[in-house]
DNA sequence: ACTTTATCTTGACAGTGACAAGATACGAAT
DNA sequence: ATTCGTATCTTGTCACTGTCAAGATAAAGT
């Protein structure tokens, strides 16, 4: 739909799916107001009706970026086993989340998203830490789920952040040290409730 | 030094201090070319013949943050006891720079100093990872040193960037859920080794 | 059918990074 | 000490950006 009539339809949707494939196939500098206009066929100020800012264009681009990460990470979690095991696949997937799209995956957490005062990035976001607190109490109970879900998500967003900024040495291991640090985590975990 | 003569004396030091001062008063993106030299009192081009494009001063104004950043760090470790608690500490210390910068810290860990080909911004961020290693091999042995500092990095890089993200539930409690993962991750080392 | 409103276009403006060409002053060689 | 080469800084310019304003077009409501 959406062809060539004045009036474009759903331009805002055209918009954000115009600036994830600008994200994916240039990376981050390239994502203008003006790139997006272009990718999308409309003037260079048409986003102006959907959007009063750069930035709120970039928050919901990062919210439909949560959107397809909340989906990746249910994925990953149908796939495995017992609770524990949905946990670590859930940790495995968050990275390869992040690898997989770098560009976008740097947006739903930057500052411009966070700035502005966009409801549905907000939403989208904290859909996607509902979904691992929740596996966090699934696999080791909800005692202190709460703090165990910050040190999970901290550990696998800190990681995926590194290897995007390329600090890791021995980027080949990597992965395996990425298992290493969730199976630490899960014995950490355990260590401290003797039962 | 360097006042009112026409050749500057150090202006590329002038340069990247101009650019933390703009970075910590007004932010990341106020950080251009242009507001450098003109915090530092000289014309729109005069950065080129020190810096090729603003990459490459972002790039340094990274490096000269990483050096203060292991400063800190060596500091915090100095005040600390034994092994565990001078890595204690620096995780905390970590967390602590990261929260008083968060500009700067940003731009340690962006994708524009990491693009750029600058050798003294790996050479500085070398350093910081040197010295986690070291603390880790220091409290729980050299086996497996690697892994478990890129762990540990993983867990504070995170949640430094995460609450810079304000995505912590709970802003208040946050240093005490920082307390609880470092003290779960040595516990979970220490699981492991039966000893 | 007419009006109102939402949407899109065109045009403009200041600010940006980068380049080129000219001005200035330092340093080295004579 | 003078001269010359060169590094440094300035001025001017260009394409591009985000944002605003005003006009054109089409959809919706009355």
């Amino acid at each position: 739909m959406s062809e060539k009539t004045y009036h474009h339809g759903d331009l805002r949707l055209a918009l954000v799916n115009a600036g994830r494939r600008i994200l994916e196939r240039e990376g981050l500098e390239a994502l203008t107001l003006r790139a997006c206009a272009r990718e999308a066929g409309v003037s260079h100020a048409a986003p102006q009706h959907h959007f009063r800012n750069l930035g709120e264009l970039i928050a919901a681009i990062a919210a439909s970026g949560f959107d397809d990460f909340v989906t990746a990470l249910d994925a990953s979690a149908a796939g495995a086993g017992n609770a524990d095991a949905k946990l670590q696949a859930m940790g495995i997937a968050y990275v390869g989340f992040a690898l997989a799209h770098p560009a976008l995956y740097r947006i739903m957490f930057g500052i411009v998203a966070m700035q502005s005062e966009s409801e549905a990035f907000r939403m989208a976001r904290g859909r996607a830490w509902d979904q691992l607190l929740d596996g966090v109490t699934a696999a080791h109970g909800p005692t202190t789920a709460d703090s165990d879900a910050v040190m999970i998500w901290s550990l696998v967003h800190g990681h995926a952040m590194l290897r995007l900024a390329q600090c890791m040495p021995g980027e080949a291991r990597s992965d395996q040290m990425l298992r290493h640090a969730l199976r630490t985590v899960s014995a950490g975990f355990d260590a401290r409730k003797p039962e």
